[in-house]
DNA sequence: CTCGCTGTATTACCGAACTAATACACTAGG
DNA sequence: CCTAGTGTATTAGTTCGGTAATACAGCGAG
C-alpha cells in the first residue's frame, strides 16, 4: 500500500501541481517510493488535498513526460522502473539548474570566487539558522 | 552628462523594470555609475526604451526602497551617496537569496556537499560554456 | 508667474498561468 | 454486460503581475 502523504500549501508562490511534482521526486530519491508503486488516484489524492482532480492529474502528466512515472490508461500511474536513473540524472541537472543563477550574479558582481564558495559551504552546512553574522533586512514581496 | 546606455529585452520573462534595476545595480558596482550621478528622466529613458515612463519610475522606486538612488521631488534621480555600502551589502545578501534555493536542494536531496561545492566551483570558473561531462538532456519550459 | 522640465499616484487594461467543471474513454471484477 | 474505479481532453473561470493612460504635484530658469 502506498501510505504516503503530501503537504502542500496552496497559499504558496509556488503552484500546487508543481509543489506536488517536488514531492514525488523527493520522496523517490530518497526511497520513499520505489519503482511499480502505485501512486494515489486522482481523485482520491484531490481530495484528500481540496484540489481539483486535474490539478493532480497535470502532475503526474509531467512527470510522465520526464520519465518519472508510467501512465496505465484506467489504471493509477506507477512510478517508472527508469526512475532511479532518472533521479541519478536529475540531481546533477536540477541543482545544476538551481545554481545557475547564483553562479551568473555572482560573476555579474565580479564577486571573488573563494568567498561565494565559502558563502555556500557554509550555508550547505548549516541550512536552517539564519547567517553568520548579517542584519537581513527584508521584507521583500 | 550621463552617457549611460541600457539594453532591454521585452520578450524576456524577466520584467522591464526588474531588468532596468539591474543593470543600473550593476552599473554601480562596476564605478560606471558614481554617488550623486544623476540618473536619466523617466520619460527620457522611457522613450529611449520604448515602453512607459512608469516603468522606469517603477525600477527607480524600488531601487529608492534599497537605498540605492535618492529621490528628489521635481528633480531626477541621484545614485545614493550610500550605494557603495549599499552594493557592498548587497552583494552578499543578493548572493546569499541566490544560493538559497539550491543551498536547500542540494540538502534535500542529500547531496554530498563537496560535489555540490565542486559543481559551484566550476560554474563560478567557466560561466558559459556547457557544462564539464554531462549529458543535458532537456527541452525544459 | 509661467513654462518646461522633473516624478508619480491612481486607475485601468491585458495576458499568461493556475485551477476548476464537465464529459468522455479505458480497465478489471462481478 | 455492467459497474465502479481509473485518467484526462476540452473548455471555462479566476487571479495576479506587468504595463500603460491619465492627471496631478514639485522645482528652477527666464
Amino acid at each position: 500500500m502506498s501510505g504516503i502523504v503530501f503537504y502542500i500549501d496552496p497559499s504558496d508562490e509556488v503552484p500546487v501541481y508543481r509543489q506536488l511534482m517536488d514531492q514525488i521526486r523527493l520522496h523517490v530519491t530518497t526511497g520513499e517510493l520505489s519503482p511499480n508503486d502505485e501512486l494515489p488516484s486522482t481523485r482520491a489524492l484531490s481530495t484528500e488535498l481540496g484540489v481539483n482532480p486535474m490539478t493532480v492529474s497535470k502532475a503526474y502528466s509531467l512527470l510522465e513526460r520526464d520519465g518519472m512515472v508510467t501512465r496505465r490508461p484506467g489504471r493509477p500511474h506507477v512510478i517508472a522502473s527508469t526512475s532511479t536513473a532518472q533521479v541519478a540524472q536529475d540531481r546533477d541537472t536540477l541543482l545544476r539548474a538551481s545554481l545557475e543563477p547564483a553562479a551568473r550574479l555572482a560573476r555579474q558582481l565580479d564577486m571573488n570566487p573563494a568567498e561565494a564558495l565559502a558563502l555556500f559551504e557554509h550555508m550547505l552546512a548549516n541550512g536552517d539558522d539564519k547567517s553568520p553574522r548579517r542584519h537581513t533586512q527584508d521584507t521583500e514581496r
